[in-house]
DNA sequence: GTCTATACTGAGATAGAC
DNA sequence: GTCTATCTCAGTATAGAC
């Protein structure tokens, strides 16, 4: 049972969105899924600090790829333009990710406890792009708010799209921008 | 030991602020709460299906504030006056509470558990936002959008009004509501 | 890798309101 | 008598300490 190959990491997310789609979360111990794993409930326990840790990793990657997008753009561009942009350099990762994100998410759906998770990401996330309009100059106060309505019309129709793949993600965004724009 | 017709609930929310301040979130137990309201432990389950469940009562009264308002405002309103129409209308409520929402803020400020069921409440104020736009015409996705955004709004000028009670809470939902409405 | 505290659950008994 | 709140007792699983 490889032991150093240290794809560990992603044999015990494989197993832990398996069991929960096969029992549910709460009727999935953490032993079960180290078990499919290969591996003891303690090295689960070392990779992931709680149970519903191991459905959230991916994140870190989209931080990256969105931030970088931010840092870069051409300076003249407002926050919201500035935001989308960085959104819609994303939709091919996601894009690609579709086949794995859909069922996790089918989990996250179905659980309160992996919801509540989801939202601390959403939030971490969310300020992190304040964070990062803030580095172009937006004060405190519009980097926050714009950060948090673009993340809401991201956040939307991101999860409305791995509900149903028609409309695409690309056609979702626009929507999502334009609506959220004609509010204002 | 009055056992019925008695005020148990608020007995042990105001047991909890006041563990949670002394000792921290993390090293008070559901029995030392249970036990300072005098009921065992099993009855603080039955009242709170868990821990931090018992430091969030007080948003039912807000959600039926706001929600009112909203049903009540004038047809020809947009989404966002609506919005600031509501926030506005509990200005009160919220100023006469702070005494008690203060040191409650602290707790959960400090507790990353606590601070992740507190978004939980706050996505289901803005999902609850969201319906009763819809239920004056307004469309889902602008509904979802200016619900989120709104509430973003709102909830960063409270936050900052419970930190530093000046400027007032009304001049904060003033400054937020401007900020939001010149993204655009 | 082992041990332990504690969050949480379930079932049945008891006590009082009606 | 019913109904509801609480208690008692006996567990399981998570997560942290060692």
């Amino acid at each position: 049972m490889e032991r150093s190959g240290s794809d560990v990491r992603e044999r015990l997310q494989q197993a832990a969105v398996e069991l929960f789609r096969e029992r549910g979360y709460d009727r999935t111990t953490a032993t079960e899924i180290a078990g499919r794993a290969g591996v003891t409930e303690r090295t689960f326990f070392r990779h992931f600090s709680d149970k519903r840790e191991v459905l959230f990793d991916g994140q870190a990657v989209l931080v990256e790829a969105l931030t970088a997008s931010i840092a870069e753009a051409p300076a003249e561009l407002g926050p919201f333009d500035t935001l989308f942009r960085a959104f819609r350099s994303v939709t091919r990762l996601l894009e690609d990710n579709r086949p794995f994100s859909k069922p996790r998410q089918e989990v996250i759906s179905a659980t309160p406890a992996l919801r509540e998770r989801e939202l601390s990401k959403l939030k971490a996330l969310s300020d992190a792009l304040a964070s990062a309009l803030r580095d172009r100059g937006v004060s405190e106060l519009p980097a926050a708010l714009a950060a948090h309505a673009g993340m809401a019309a991201f956040a939307h129709a991101t999860l409305a799209w791995l509900d149903h793949d028609e409309p695409g993600l690309s056609e979702r965004i626009d929507m999502a921008e334009k609506s959220l724009r004609s509010l204002l």
